[in-house]
DNA sequence: TGTACATCAGTGAACGCGCGTTCACTGATGTAC
DNA sequence: TGTACATCAGTGAACGCGCGTTCACTGATGTAC
């Protein structure tokens, strides 16, 4: 038996991400320290670079991993016949907007990536286009060129509602804001 | 005559806070030090402090300012019968997105804003809310109720796009999400 | 008219603090001979 | 079987740096008596 089990750095890796992942989405990218994430990991400060190369690696990983678990959502979705409608209702509800922290990394974090190096921009890209092209399976008719202009279309929607229904102090213009924007991204998606 | 112009202060001030301004949209809030504006601005650190009682009040009479700024466009567009078309153009143009230094406030900084205090929170709600009634008026047909909910839909997907355009380092995946959106945002200014 | 004090806009050094990153070291285990 | 060395996952102190903020001070002008 070794001093830690099998796949315990593995482990380890994937619980550093997970705790940076809630982190980043919570908070921002910029405003959240490597020193707290490896506190709130139960471990100290130069641990960390036995499993990143970087700050900005973690950024990357991140990104990745959490787009990857909601594309995964939408194929989950895709399989089990879920209604276009119900996603779309799932993302701008209260619920999604007052919990940044396990919600839409895009919604959470998209200005900040725009601001990041071309490595992690590069890689945000390619799940984001992997995530369009699911939301473009799934829209409900249509060619396939007309598909992805609507799903580019709702998603835009989509995320630009959610960060401003975060935003507002007022809590009934929060709610405006999603409703309308629910009913928008429904007729994007259809096409009129 | 005094020793600095009658106005100097006013001048001053005015200065740091279009600084502040471009720096926070370019760079975001938290990315950007208070050393930095005062420097380009050409004065030393502690004169911060003589105009502004913390960052955070810089940074709510930067957001009031620079949306203030946004709705006199809004506001010159509706006399001079600007079609609103060419706003939303305009705004999902491939410009825009590359200026995002003297662009809209909300597209470059509403995830940061949501994370601030209420007080800042507050001062950005009631500018939006002001720059929404306004897109209102700009809507091309129906009721007051109805106007209100596209622009409210075409604000979103204005945001959503521009800052999707702005995060993604495909040129041509970056020029697609900005002319559906033009479409999209288009489309639901019409209310079909 | 002269002088003492107040005011204004700003300087520039310093405060404590947290940042990302580095590094010498630890201690349990595995491996070679 | 015994021992010397290697490896692994991590510790924890320290690095230089920039942050927001404070503060004693400056020097030109205005004001009161």
């Amino acid at each position: 038996m070794a001093r830690y089990d099998k796949g315990h750095r593995d482990t380890t890796r994937r619980h550093i991400l997970d705790v940076a992942s809630t982190q980043f989405r919570e908070n921002g990218i910029a405003a959240v320290g490597l020193a707290g994430i490896m506190a709130e990991a139960g471990l100290t400060n130069g641990a960390f670079y036995t499993h990143y190369a970087s700050k900005e690696d973690l950024v990357r990983a991140v990104l990745c991993d959490a787009l990857e678990r909601r594309e995964q959502r939408h194929k989950d979705n895709l399989e089990n016949g879920v209604a276009l409608e119900t996603v779309i209702r799932d993302y701008l509800s209260p619920r999604h907007r007052d919990r940044a922290a396990t919600g839409c990394p895009t919604a959470a974090l998209v200005s900040e990536i725009a601001r990041h190096p071309k490595a992690t921009r590069e890689a945000f890209t390619g799940k984001i286009s992997d995530i369009l092209a699911l939301m473009a399976a799934q829209m409900p008719e249509g060619t396939p060129a007309e598909r992805r202009r609507r799903a580019i279309a709702a998603y835009a929607t989509m995320v630009g509602a959610l960060q401003l229904s975060r935003a507002v102090s007022d809590r009934q213009l929060s709610e405006e804001i999603l409703e309308n924007a629910v009913d928008a991204a429904l007729a994007l998606a259809k096409g009129r």
